[in-house]
Parts: C-alpha cells; sequence; structure tokens
DNA sequence: TAAATTAGCGTACAATTGTACGCTCAACTT
DNA sequence: AAGTTGAGCGTACAATTGTACGCTAATTTA
C-alpha cells in the first residue's frame, strides 16, 4: 500500500475511532455531529466527506465493526468452553467481560437497533441475525432440536442476553454478578423449556 | 375548574399529542424540537415553558402516560382471556393489536428504553417493572412459583413480548402473524422450563 | 370595582449545524 | 520529467435551534 492510501486510512481510522470514543450513556450515535467528530479526529469538517458521504455512512461501519467484534470475542469466549463447564455460564461470563471493555460497541447495536434510520435497524438486525444462527445451528446439532425450534430457542437465547447487557450498562459492578445470575437462570429456562417440547413432538411421531 | 385552568389544560394535552403525532418510525423523541412541537400545538415557542420546564419534562409525561395506556389496554384484553382459552395466546394478539392502534405510544418506551438520559431510561424501566411484577404476582399464584423463579420466568415473558413488538413495528402485516407464532411459541417455552425448573427444586425438598 | 396573576406572543441573539466551492501541494502515474 | 489525482483546508452561508426579555389582555382574586 502506497503512502497515500496509508495515510488515507490512517485518519479514518482516526474518524471512526473518533465517532466510537464519544459515543457513552449519554450520548447515542445519531446526537454526534460531523463537525465534532472530524474535530476530534483532528481534520477540517469537509475533510470528512473524503473518507464517508454522510454520517450515515460512517455509522453503519461502525455497527459492521462492532458486530464482527462482538462475535470475535463471543467465539473466543466458547473455545475457552469447549475445556469443560457450562456453556450457558461461560458464555454469559464472557459476554459480561465483553460488555465491560468495549461498552461503547455494545451501546451502538443496542441503541440503534430501536433508532429512527431503517437501514442502522437492518444493520443491527443482520449482526444480531449471526448470532442467533450461529447459535441455531449448534443446538440443533448439538440437542437434536427441530430447525424451527431451535431457532425461536437461539432467537429468545439473543433476545435475553442482549437485555441483560442494556441493564449491566446500567448498573453497578455490584449488581452485575445477580443480574448475570438471573440471565444464566433465565436461559436455562429456555433450554430446559425447548428441550420439554422437543420431547412432547418426538414422542407424539 | 375555572375556565382559565380549563384552556390551560387543553394547551398542555395540544403539546403533548403533537409530540405523540410527530414520532414516527423515523423520528424519535430526541429529534424532536420544542419549536416544532409548540407550532403543531399552535402555540408561540416561547409559551411552551408555560407548561413544561423543557422537552425532557415533556418526554417524562409521554412515558408515563404511554406506560398507562398500555398497561390499562392490556388489562382489558386479559378480560377477554377469562372468558376461556390460552392466556398466552390472547395476550399475544391483544398486544399487537395495541400496537397497531397506537404505534407512538409503544415507540418512546422502547426508543427511549435504549436513550441517552437516564432519566427516561429509568422511566421507561419503571413501566415495565409494572408489567413485570403484575405478570410475576398472577404466576406466582396461579402456577406457585418460588418467587425468584416467578420473577425471573415474568421477566423473560415481558422481554420477548416487547422484543416482538419491536420487530412487529418493522414489519408488514403479512409477517406479522408468523411473527406472532414464533414468539408464542417462545413464551410457552419459558413457561415449561419454568414448569420445570420448579419441579426439579419442589422435588429436592 | 381595583389589583394581581398569568397564558401566550413577538423580537432578538448567540450557537451550532451541514455542506458548497475552490485552493494547495504532496503523492502517484505515465 | 510532466501531468494527474485527491486528501485536506479555509471561507462562507443559510437553517435551525433554545431561550431571555418584556409586553398584552383576559381571567381571577380581594
Amino acid at each position: 500500500m502506497g503512502v497515500r492510501a496509508q495515510q488515507k486510512e490512517k485518519t479514518r481510522r482516526a474518524l471512526v475511532d473518533a465517532a466510537f470514543n464519544q459515543l457513552s450513556a449519554e450520548r447515542s450515535f445519531s446526537s454526534l455531529s460531523l463537525r465534532e467528530v472530524a474535530r476530534e479526529a483532528g481534520i477540517a469538517p469537509t475533510s470528512f466527506y473524503r473518507h464517508f458521504k454522510d454520517m450515515n455512512e460512517l455509522g453503519l461501519t461502525m455497527v459492521d465493526e462492532g458486530g464482527l467484534t462482538l462475535r470475535q470475542m463471543m467465539r473466543k469466549g466458547r473455545q475457552r468452553a469447549e475445556a469443560g463447564g457450562s456453556v450457558i455460564r461461560i458464555s454469559v461470563d464472557t459476554f459480561m467481560e465483553v460488555l465491560e471493555s468495549n461498552p461503547n460497541v455494545f451501546r451502538i447495536l443496542l441503541h440503534e437497533r430501536s433508532g429512527t434510520s431503517a437501514a442502522f435497524r437492518a444493520a443491527v438486525e443482520r449482526e444480531i441475525e449471526h448470532f442467533i444462527s450461529e447459535l441455531a445451528h449448534y443446538t440443533e446439532a448439538q440437542a437434536n432440536r427441530t430447525p424451527v425450534l431451535a431457532r425461536a430457542q437461539a432467537e429468545a437465547l439473543v433476545i435475553l442476553v442482549f437485555n441483560a447487557g442494556a441493564s449491566a450498562l446500567d448498573s453497578k459492578r455490584s449488581e452485575r454478578k445477580s443480574l448475570a445470575d438471573q440471565l444464566v437462570l433465565q436461559l436455562r429456562m429456555v433450554a430446559t423449556g425447548a428441550e420439554a417440547l422437543q420431547h412432547k413432538i418426538d414422542n407424539r411421531a
């Protein structure tokens, strides 16, 4: 890569990083301004357009990147689980760790999921869909579920995890432990229920 | 109530209604401007302050009102259920109807739940808490659950319903049916799972 | 009836925003 | 070596925003 392209990439990263940096519990993506982001990235407002068509394009990039980051971290966690132990427990724990180290990555997904841009909502949904189908395939094979059931179960699990994540963002570390416990209980509930429903179907056949 | 107070109340309503009106899939509360709301309500921007300290106060009012509306409609639906039939199925159906007739009421709750104002998030959480505890008490009595279990179950149910509501807002009517079916399946999953976990506890004792 | 209150208005202002336009100059291509 | 490209800049402008301030006129209170 030439010197020029390298520098451009660097600036682009600075923009993305600046935007992620400005996210917080009090600041959503849609409240960021092009000028502020450019300022923090150290370039003139108008130079922003050399990298993104508009703020939306930046945002969608962030969603994609964020989803990828999250999935990678969760996958790493799952490898840890293969050494033995409850998959549910370990997954919840890694999730909570990810949340702690990358709150803004999770924040943008969480917020834009119910945001005002259809494109954003779709992008987030796509990311979540990755989680769901990964999980669905896992349970379909592992627990011998009907595809429909596996899908419904996986979706429920992911939703519950995301929801707990949202609560966790708003709570002190001391409260997070019981939050995680409650989440584990709920996930077991779903897993057990799916198991039972599956048996009912199997016996009927 | 005097003529004066009556007129004031009327204007206040106009403001709240105007704000609800301006909500849409593309427009969240935080993107509304004081001026626009005042314009639609037919008053001067500065007159807004005669009714609310600022936009936040308006928004919190809307969340409270919205939560109340939702609960009332759901309660009405539950009465219908008492005539017989699956509680889950009927609740899901009424929920979907509520969603169709009052999308913006649901929208503000959904959006501000993961919004940028701690006060808003807390207000929404309070409203959701109403749903959860109502439901928890119901199952605790009805199905003889441990309080902890009843609580976890109720929370899971509500979360899943809310989540499906969010999806429903984004889908055409034709897709809503299968969405409702999937939701029912998930709710049964949780109910069945809770039942099983409860038995496990009971037998251990 | 006289005095006090107050909903609503109009004017005004400082901030901030997105972005159009044209320039520069370093990097790249031929 | 000569010519082209394009990242980044500075200036400029029109919109829109929240809100301070003081007035009017109708209702309420005394």
